[in-house]
DNA sequence: GTCTATAGATTGATAGAC
DNA sequence: GTCTATCAATCTATAGAC
């Protein structure tokens, strides 16, 4: 039980975060559960602060970089064939990594919950570890975009991808509750599913019609 | 300063569940803003929770109330016409009550990011008061959104419905908070302008072919 | 309805022994 | 690295005077 500790208490940090959030979660709860000491955490993290930063950054770092990886392979591609790039690759290469990545961890469904409510949450701290990763992606997924799209305006162009976020966001949301938000009888189970579902939904709304 | 009181804290409540949540917000704190006692809330609505409920179901309640009327509008024209209702009026029937709605109060964006919230934050409790509301209103929308697209599966028009309401919810935070989560030179001012953009994007996606 | 005072529980953090 | 013990601050809620 040497740094072992460590990792168990992110474990558990990431369980008690996604289910009863940040602020409702004392370190008294965290330690009692992972069923190390008080001090622990305060010792391997210096403050809770520390500790929500690493059990975020554990997830968001990884998560946006193969986002990142995807996203240059479809530019690439598209380059060296002389193309544009489609629309729902790339919608593809920044959606798919997500759930990928979740089917790779053991209980994915909390960092499905707590990541995509880091975005959303009132904590502005958290909201900044959040965007401080996301913010250079952003930047990636609009240029790549604007090459798939070049006649949408800018303005038009950025605000779809806002809704494309929220649908992400939202989805991810679905998939981590254990119960579904609305419509009882929905197939939450199989998360490549609802990918599925998700991109042609957003391929077809990025590429609608629009009015100035 | 007699049920005055009762009304300020309601107020002042708002803007701090959207700006801190409601977690982080102490009695204290509100108090103290509002400039009324400490023991005022306890009078007033029994507990905290108890402000929480009516602090949001003051905005929840006659928000979708303006939404069902709308949908049912929609569902009695589309009959007497004999034909069916367009997606397009539906969503919007859906979306622009909540923009309208806003525009009413002194200071909408603290009314559109504490509701956005209440519907994704981790407080399940908070999550039921928003839930308990909004089911029979969805399910209102499913059996409309079904006249208007027969074609398509119930798990493809649930699913998209869902995607639907993460962006009709990720773009009430857009508005609601000042500095654009991301491209600086977002205009959120005119929330109207969004809910146009939102229209085409979301009506392209409810129509958009499926895979099955 | 408003106020003071306070109970009783819980919080994050730390000092110091082992 | 782990533990106990504890501090100082904060929390919700309430009792009781006015």
């Amino acid at each position: 039980m040497q740094d072992d500790t460590k990792e168990k208490l992110l474990n558990h940090a990431e369980r008690l975060f996604a289910e009863k959030g940040i602020a409702a979660t004392s370190i008294r709860d965290l330690t009692q559960a992972t069923g190390v000491n008080i001090a622990s955490v305060n010792y391997h993290f210096g403050s809770k602060r520390g500790l929500v930063d690493q059990v975020l950054e554990r997830r968001i770092i990884p998560l946006n970089q193969a986002r990142t990886e995807r996203l240059q392979l479809v530019l690439k591609t598209a380059a060296v064939a002389g193309e544009r790039p489609l629309t729902e690759d790339l919608l593809r290469a920044l959606i798919e990594p997500t759930f990928e990545f979740a089917a790779t961890l053991p209980e994915s469904r909390y960092f499905l919950e707590m990541v995509s409510r880091a975005m959303s949450g009132p904590d502005a701290q958290v909201r900044d570890i959040f965007l401080q990763h996301f913010k250079p992606l952003f930047q990636l997924v609009y240029a790549a975009m604007h090459k798939a799209l070049p006649e949408l305006p800018h303005a038009v162009l950025l605000m779809r991808l806002h809704f494309s976020v929220g649908a992400l966001h939202s989805s991810m949301q679905m998939i981590g509750e254990q119960e579904p938000l609305l419509g009882a009888q929905m197939e939450t189970g199989n998360s490549s599913a609802i990918v599925e579902m998700l991109l042609p939904f957003l391929s077809s709304g990025m590429q609608a019609p629009y009015t100035v």
